[in-house]
DNA sequence: GCATAAATTGAGCACTGTTCAATAAAAGAA
DNA sequence: TTCTTTTATTGAACAGTGCTCAATTTATGC
């Protein structure tokens, strides 16, 4: 029914973000409906196009939620002060992933058109997780290649998102593989020590 | 049309196979869609689940395929007898991926469900794959480190997996990374030079 | 209080995967 | 050969999907 009192345009975009987030956890990428959040929040289908401009746009809004998240989440397992940070940070990467494996495949389940890209605002939202990244890989390179930590960075979450993968989609356990955050964590260390860090 | 004679069981379900492939590189699993796959070789959609038992099967029979044509491409490229074969492997393993964008990024668009897992015959060949990387990464360790080869293999693997997905999903050009297949053999390298491998 | 602007709806379109009774075709038995 | 049984194929139907848009309802500005 018609509740234009009822939320501001802010109000409800916000509202239709939290019961997509919340779907997209339950029935993940294949199964997600705009259909069904729109029933979930007492709007119609028509109202979410309205609001979010298309599916495409829905999607990523939800997604750049998830990178949120996940950013938060391996912020606060680093706060802690564990005595491995890079370690830490690669289980941080894994364990969201595992806790929230619908939300995070979700991410790369979803693939932006070629002549829409994703918008500005939510690039940067989602680049925040490398930078932390940055931040932790520059903290162990010694002082003269402080300027290899972006690119090495970036290389290394592929590398750690690769094992993620495999781990989840079972790839691992179909070869035998038991330990993928272990097999994960050497490979990070192997290419840092390469690099001349320290910890 | 009923065509039961034009065809025996095995050449029918070998005729979906080869233009659901087909029609799996023109349009990406997102797009897939059997009942047109079945238009296409002029049968009714019903045929296809008559044949193949389900969407997951034929949609997993494809990615088979496709499986099987990615381990020829990269023996292809061995054969070749290139200066540095893990190079070549690094490269042929990107290459294919890009070549046949739809159709690689299929493989992990399709999750198989828990309940229903994927065939053996289909798994075997699957395995073929990391075969190949097994045996060119034993051959580039030493004598003492052989019984990590399948381990290390396989987790490097993982490795050029993150490192192409990046790439072919447009993480890696966000983040401004210009040459991810440099940065994916830049880390197999140093991994397997720290298990002691000389090339 | 009224005209204008904006949000919301509901119905419709063209698809999808999936199922299944009815039918057509092939194989086997007499 | 003819008749029966088994098997393959069809076509229609079901419950969904994303997406669009005229019509309606609601809010805003004059």
């Amino acid at each position: 029914m018609g509740r234009r009192s009822d939320h501001s345009r802010k109000e409800l975009e916000a509202l239709i973000l939290v019961e997509g987030h919340r779907h997209m956890a339950e029935v993940g990428f294949a199964r997600f409906s705009a259909r069904e959040v729109a029933k979930r929040v007492g709007y119609v289908v028509g109202t979410l196009y309205n609001v979010f401009g298309s599916y495409d746009r829905l999607i990523a809004a939800i997604n750049t939620q998830t990178f949120d998240l996940w950013t938060e989440w391996l912020e606060e397992r680093l706060a802690s002060d564990p005595p491995d940070r890079i370690a830490a940070l690669v289980a941080g990467y894994f364990s969201f992933a595992q806790a929230h494996a619908n939300l995070w495949m979700a991410i790369y389940d979803h693939r932006m058109v070629e002549d829409m890209p994703i918008p500005d605002e939510m690039a940067e939202r989602r680049g925040m997780l490398t930078e932390v990244v940055v931040r932790e890989v520059a903290a162990v390179l010694p002082q003269e290649a402080q300027p290899l930590a972006p690119r090495l960075a970036r290389s290394l979450v592929a590398t750690v998102h690769g094992h993620c993968t495999f781990a989840l989609n079972g790839s691992f356990a179909l070869l035998g593989e038991t330990d993928p955050l272990a097999m994960a964590t050497a490979r990070v260390k192997e290419s840092l020590a390469a690099a001349g860090a320290r910890f």
